[in-house]
DNA sequence: ACCGGGTGTGAACGATCGTTCATGTCGAGC
DNA sequence: GCTCGACATGAACGATCGTTCACACCCGGT
């Protein structure tokens, strides 16, 4: 048992039992959908009682809130770290920034469907922490893309909704990657690259 | 009431209630999801009552699958009709079949979000015969990729994963559009074509 | 005149939901 | 040795869920 093709995306908290409680949400609401997915689901799948969650979460709402954030802090660690180490070119600074990207979607593929399709059952002010954040990690990607484009890297005449387009073409390989299928990791990550500079009309090698 | 920006998905069906049934749901799945959506909510979003909503469908998942099989049936024959009459050249093909898909996305984009969100929903019977459909309708635009890959039109390395990447960004429109924002309708579909041609490494005007 | 099927309704069933509560254990700090 | 907070449990609450049922209305065919 919990012998999984993927990094655990949430590593010891210092409290007893919260991180296999937002791993086992984590793996509930992948499976199920938030609304699908009971209470009762996740503490079983966490291998603790029902009751037990309420002593780490107020709420239903707030522990996909907290698996949520977690999501997101990881992705935007990523894209940073690749982007710092990625020089002063915007062409070279782009395909780093896809490349980890696609890592993280494919490393944490749950983790990503859990947050592009579960974020809008989220209310209120966890909603707009979480949207924040989230157009925050986007907005690495999108100044990258406005750099390019007012030097002249990326020729497109719309940049501001490429770097949109970029995103969903990439968030969505959530969707249909399968880890023993045809792409390795590698490729998938160096063909989107490819996909994205080519999108902003950006010189590609031949 | 039922001032819509859009128009109808399904209109008259033969049978009583069952267009206003059907168009219930799809607003009920869309605005709550499907497990979040109660029978309840969309026999009065349609204005009958819950126990008459089993007049027409067995159950919540075969009001769902019809549902997703409408929408499925309305994207495809946007775009055949628009393949169709686009000539035999891959490039204009591509082009009419990207702004027949946007314009989709645009008219139905409630449809398009329940269509990608929920369909992970159906199961067994059901659930193949929509993905079969679905695999269909984006066949019509891979078939399109291909031709171009075959002939030189479109010299993406990787043509096969491309028509994919290109079917994800513009079908994620329909998780960010708003019809009082920056772009018209129009220029969304005139973007995305270029994105499209952009990313299969086709020529563009300049 | 009657009858059967399509259409409609309100009440009810058993199951499951998120959440709360009373209670218990256990180890760190005084 | 005692206390207090962190961690844990099973039972229970009221609400809501999908579905079924018994029963009515209406209308075209006999």
């Amino acid at each position: 048992m919990n012998d999984r093709s993927h990094p655990v995306l949430i590593v010891g908290t210092g409290r007893g039992n919260e991180a296999a409680i937002l791993n086992a949400a984590l793996d509930a609401f992948g499976a199920e959908g938030f609304n699908g997915a009971s209470m009762r689901d996740v503490a079983k799948r966490a291998g603790t009682s029902l009751s037990n969650l309420y002593n780490y979460f107020p709420s239903k709402s707030d522990l996909l809130a907290e698996v949520l954030r977690h999501a997101n802090d990881e992705l935007s660690a990523r894209v940073r770290r690749a982007v710092a180490d990625a020089g002063d070119d915007a062409a070279p600074r782009l395909r780093e920034a896809v490349r980890a990207y696609v890592g993280f979607v494919v490393d944490h593929q749950l983790a990503m469907t859990v947050s592009t399709n579960e974020v809008r059952y989220l209310r209120g002010e966890s909603r707009e922490r979480l949207t924040a954040a989230r157009d925050a990690t986007q907005s690495l990607v999108a100044e990258i893309v406005a750099d390019g484009a007012a030097d002249g890297t990326f020729a497109t005449p719309h940049p501001a909704d490429a770097a949109r387009a970029i995103l969903s073409m990439v968030g969505a390989i959530a969707a249909w990657y399968r880890p023993d299928g045809r792409l390795s990791r590698g490729q998938l990550a160096e063909q989107h690259a490819r996909y994205a500079l080519a999108l902003l009309e950006a010189p590609l090698p031949h």
